[in-house]
DNA sequence: CGAGTAAGTCTGATTTTAGAACTCACTCCC
DNA sequence: GGGAGTGAGTTCTAAAATCAGACTTACTCG
């Protein structure tokens, strides 16, 4: 196995705000797994609650922190009592690289032979790849040809 | 905003494994930055614990682990004492599409106008572009473009 | 010998989490 | 109009995970 990429030094320094902020997404067992949740189409509490297998205290914590957060948005149904769906705002949604990436490593490499759905191109069925990719020089690349600069 | 992509329902039934290895993983706040961490090149326990800002005995079970997932192995470097480098197996670096996503993800919405290191194409230097692609119509595509299908 | 280094382990105090039951504001059906 | 049902929470207690930091072990170096 090669060297990953070798970054320079790159002191993690006040990275803290950083990672704070990306642990209100990923920082748990929840929350992706909500995300990957309501980017599949289920939208009410109730139905989230099932599908995860959640506590409802749980649930109803982590949606909040989803909605502080920017990635999760609710939007009334009906009036009287005001009932809600959950979805996923822009910044959500940009997520789904990250939610892509890790379905596909899961379907690889956990949970036996069989597993989940296949993601694809919808246009026409076949498996998605997800990759890097270079605009200069029209090419794609894995993880070896990552490197990084600093700005 | 559109729609996510509708997965045929797909009852998340014996999903339960699947997010249990999954959460091994992702399922929380140390993990992916312990993961992000040796990815950079971090490769020693106490360098680790000073560059996460973790606890150590929870660094030590992070570690475990994740070795015990099969993502992160440890390797001697020297006998007597014994000291070990810490390392991503083939698995655990098929984990970055998903830390770079995340990573593409945090730079664009967490903290602020300024932020970390941009990664680039190793070879040209070009800020890399991380996509979804089609190798029968090939052509690259967004989240919007992705489908599932059931085996 | 004394100091330093690497990789942990141990400890008690704090914080989160889980789970189940309960509330509230309705609607639907006979 | 009374009972059952639904959706979205809240509240409670117990159990588990986290923290910072001190301590341990096994060396090496000057």
């Amino acid at each position: 196995m090669a060297e990953p990429h070798e970054v320079p030094p790159g002191r993690s320094g006040e990275d803290g705000d950083w990672a704070a902020g990306l642990a209100r997404v990923v920082g748990d067992r929840w929350s992706i797994l909500a995300i990957r949740a309501i980017f599949r189409g289920i939208r009410r509490f109730d139905d989230l609650q099932a599908d995860l297998g959640i506590s409802r205290g749980v649930l109803t914590d982590r949606l909040r922190r989803l909605m502080d957060a920017g990635v999760v948005e609710r939007v009334p149904y009906q009036e009287n009592p005001v009932r809600y769906d959950y979805r996923l705002t822009p910044k959500g949604l940009e997520l789904s690289p990250m939610i892509v990436a890790l379905l596909r490593w899961g379907s690889k490499w956990v949970g036996g032979t069989q597993h989940g759905p296949v993601l694809v191109h919808k246009q026409c069925g076949t498996e998605l790849e997800q990759g890097f990719w270079c605009r200069t020089c029209r090419t794609t690349f894995g993880p070896l040809g990552v490197g990084a600069r600093h700005e």
